[in-house]
DNA sequence: TAAAAATACTCCATAGGTATTTTAT
DNA sequence: ATAAAATACCTATGGAGTATTTTTA
């Protein structure tokens, strides 16, 4: 047994084939057929059934491959350990951003990332919530950027962002004519919703208060950028998180604030316990918060929002 | 990096030479040396520093080896998992057992066990209760066989007998005058009391209640067999446990039973909770109760006496 | 017959052995 | 001078490639 021979079992439990295990794994179909068998004999089980259609694993190689990707996590660690020790940041970072942050967070500090550190390969997926909680459990993504708290043992969460609420108004909306708004404002007919499963959705509903809101909803968005425009072009209102109107917020006047204390979505990085690179998870952070103006920063001011 | 790199890494940590460790992995000094260079090189750290003396870890290296040691546990664990779907009881079973019970528990069991499972090696070692807690813990033994409950949510305890405390008296001490005996008795001077560090000793004096016996305790002894011919040779009394007396106890009426509810001490096997060998763990158990007579099994009767 | 896995063979990287040198006390 | 580690060099195992055969729907 050796740490090829189990790299090559889990990329055939992951690709069910060994032609195509062997493509992603980089090697022709022997090599990757003659070590799946050899490690069958050392074992002295069979842990893949062949079919015509490819390898399915029998229960005992199911069990054998979890535990394979048990040790080949243990070695990865080891590699990420001696990084860390030597103050390298280098390998692939997998991040998992939802929607409602993607578009406005992310393009502000990538390039500052792969500047700082060019040996590192940045692989950025816009994935919700639940799936981004799910796979940081797998360790198919290393960090998260959602909104928390999440109540999760499992992960760890390091707050970033007091994220604002504001209102976003059409002329012709009746919100239009308030300086600023309150929660109780939210009973105002025609209120645009983002689709459901978005965190965002869950928060504005729970800012509307346990009255669900009144008025006709027509259509529920996939994106706030839809969200907006739907506002613009239609009559209504909506919520938004104010990085999403960061330029247009202190000059355009149908962008409403709520009074203080502003309900505010927390937004944090969020790995798992197992995560050990610490230089880049500090250096993602920083690189973060300078991307965005102070009074955004975690523990200032505001209501925070739970988000289910 | 591949295992054999790691076995020799934590080799020449575990006996800090290169010649040695090499000895104790059945190669040569250059064939471990060139490992641990290439690993060191692979890595891009120094792990060890070498000195005349032999082998020192580095501050990295020392946390290298311990990730490695990770590696090479779920490493095994997947042999062994392997070998119990398989329903196969093979390699080693290192079993720690207290010097209390070792001598009259361990050889009603160990040929049944290697009679059993031929494939089977068996490393018995008699140590106390805290050192077979802090080598279960290092996965340097894999069961440990001690009076419990230990309290350790890191072990699994699989409680097996109930054995009670038995008076041995002198012909010439006051207690052989008596039937039975009652805790009240231990007051009496001349009791016999195992070294400190033993958990027998702490139970007697925890059976003795608050007042430390009386008399002029002149002698600790560090075996169980010692404490009888103390008592045979010249006066006193002692506490024995059931198995120690388990021939003379029913015909030898110095030997004096406790009134009921009678002093038991609670034996049980214990693991770690990764031990995933549960075959062997159930045979373990079986052939031990078997090895016994039925009335020491656990749960019977008496009154659990803790260690501590 | 076609797609996928297994086999045959060749080549080369490398782990490990022995003999020897270097190093530090 | 001595003990320990490193180096040099050789051998053999075995991992991986290409070409080909076997298998089964």
């Amino acid at each position: 047994m050796n740490l090829q021979q189990l790299t090559y079992l889990v990329a055939l439990d992951t690709h069910r084939q060994f032609g195509l295990a062997a493509d992603k794994s980089c090697v022709s179909q022997p090599a990757l057929s003659v070590q799946v068998q050899k490690l069958e004999e050392e074992l002295g089980v069979l842990l893949f059934d062949r079919t015509q259609r490819g390898a399915e694993p029998t229960a005992v190689g199911a069990k054998v491959i979890a535990q394979a990707r048990l040790v080949l996590r243990e070695a990865q660690l080891l590699r990420e350990l001696v990084h860390v020790e030597k103050g390298e940041v280098v390998g692939e970072l997998r991040l998992g951003v939802i929607p409602t942050l993607a578009p406005y967070l992310v393009p502000r500090f990538l390039v500052g990332l792969t500047t700082a550190y060019p040996d590192l390969r940045v692989r950025v997926e816009e994935l919700r919530s639940e799936e981004i909680m799910q796979q940081l459990k797998e360790h198919r993504l290393d960090v998260g950027l959602l909104v928390t708290p999440l109540d999760d043992r499992q992960l760890r969460e390091l707050p970033l962002l007091d994220e604002p609420f504001l209102v976003l108004a059409s002329e012709t909306h009746e919100l239009a004519a308030q300086a600023t708004v309150s929660p109780a404002d939210l009973q105002s007919p025609g209120l645009w919703l983002m689709q459901q499963g978005h965190c965002f959705r869950n928060q504005v509903l729970n800012l509307c208060g346990p009255a669900s809101p009144t008025g006709a909803i027509t259509y529920e968005s996939g994106s706030i950028e839809t969200l907006k425009e739907l506002v613009r072009r239609h009559h209504g209102y909506t919520l938004v998180p104010e990085l999403a109107m960061l330029e247009e917020v202190d000059n355009n006047p149908l962008i409403k604030r709520f009074v203080a204390p502003a309900p505010v979505r927390e937004v944090s990085l969020v790995v798992h316990h197992g995560f050990v690179r610490t230089t880049l998870l500090a250096a993602l952070r920083d690189l973060i918060l300078a991307s965005v103006p102070a009074r955004l920063h975690a523990g200032k001011a505001g209501t925070k929002v739970p988000w289910r």
